[in-house]
DNA sequence: GCCTGGTGTATGGTATGCCAAGAACCACGG
DNA sequence: CCGTGGTTCTTGGCATACCATACACCAGGC
């Protein structure tokens, strides 16, 4: 017998309801975050249990996940209030970011095939040519996989769960930032130098320009970007 | 009236049992990994429910955050779990320890003043010189400080939460390394060359000792240390 | 004797209700 | 009009009971 099974999908919904409440919460937070900074930030438990349809406890898990995760936080008898980042807050993950991925680059240098490297290359080629007919937005999409990329490479799944949840907290401010001025275009030609450094094993050159490219973010955001 | 005030302390048990149970258990597992790292590997909510004293619900909760923190891990209908880390795990969380230190200690020649450093550099006097006398153990926590210390300096709050984690999970490891062959002499030539960098405001050099340091106890592990 | 199907049990998931602490509001006295 | 005390309501913390599923064991048939 042929290894021709039956390919049955792990029927929808499969999920617990924790699970459940939490992806919907955290995505609902997040487009709160990109669409009304400045919206209601107060929830309560028994409402969004009635609005979910499940009971409280399901929904305190996910909750105390999302407080763990420092999304949310939950104050005894209080409330449970939607944490707005500080402008320090954010300047620490993008720090904290550029650690990570300039040592994701290191490790890429050593460990990905030449192939993956190349594919790598392919990636910034592609976006760069017709970059300027497109929406920032989606530019920004690929911006991030390029940086997720770099990431894989490393073949360290640790640096790829930590820099995913930066990713998350910082998305909302890096779709405002890089609509502004020549940004994109800067960003393209070190996206290009460092596929460079990385095709040449260049270990030193590759970590450095990934972490220089990542501070310059956390500098515009620390300069022109306002928020609180 | 001056602010003379009743200092009226938190009264004991102020906390809440579920953080309680999430702090006994933590407890409880990092001395099983230390001490047992072979030891029974479930858990039973309800067994543990009656040995606390307390119902199910806050224990569960204190669970979910051991889950989510790699310490345990729930199935569904089958038990909790005591994870055991791989080699392979230990080994990334070396590296990302390396990362995210060899950038603490760049940010530190830029934001640490000179007695803070200063202060360091006492911290390593101390301990190099009567550190044959003493036992391994007390040296292994002195080294930790020193590395803790470093975090400090960097005056980043997140990598400072953030390496805290990876210390506890690499505790249990280090523990069993530090007492190998001369590594301890080593690395306290290392440490006072990194006080010197620092002193000396040498970012890149800092920077790179530091890691290099770093990953010198991840090729060790790599190397001599046998889990699974 | 081995495979198959059913049944019981263990165990995490979920629902529900009560509790206590804090906040808001109100009434009363100055 | 202001402050003080109390009452009520809000809200998260906790306890408990029930549910659903994965596993183990057993019985029956081939």
């Amino acid at each position: 017998m042929a290894d021709t099974q039956l390919q049955i999908e792990p029927i929808g919904e499969a999920q617990s309801l924790k699970v459940r409440a939490y992806e919907a919460l955290k995505a609902a937070i997040m487009q709160l975050n990109i669409y009304a900074p400045d919206a209601e930030l107060k929830l309560d438990e028994r409402a969004l249990s009635a609005r979910f349809g499940v009971s409280r406890t399901p929904l305190r898990e996910a909750l105390a996940q999302l407080d763990q995760e420092g999304l949310v936080r939950i104050v005894a008898r209080r409330g449970i209030f939607i944490v707005r980042k500080t402008k320090a807050e954010v300047l620490e993950m993008i720090t904290v970011w550029a650690a990570l991925e300039s040592m994701a680059a290191r490790l890429a240098t050593k460990e990905a095939s030449d192939d993956e490297i190349s594919q790598l290359h392919d990636l910034v080629d592609t976006f760069s040519s017709d970059v300027i007919a497109q929406h920032m937005g989606e530019y920004s999409d690929a911006n991030i996989r390029f940086h997720q990329a770099i990431i894989g490479l490393s073949k360290c799944q640790l640096l790829a769960d930590m820099t995913e949840k930066l990713f998350f907290h910082v998305r909302a401010i890096r779709q405002r930032t890089i609509f502004e001025d020549d940004r994109a275009k800067r960003s393209i030609v070190d996206h290009k130098e460092i596929v460079i450094a990385l095709e040449a094993r260049d270990t030193e050159r590759a970590e450095r320009l990934v972490r220089e490219h990542t501070l310059k973010l956390r500098d515009h955001v620390e300069r022109f970007v306002d928020i609180d």
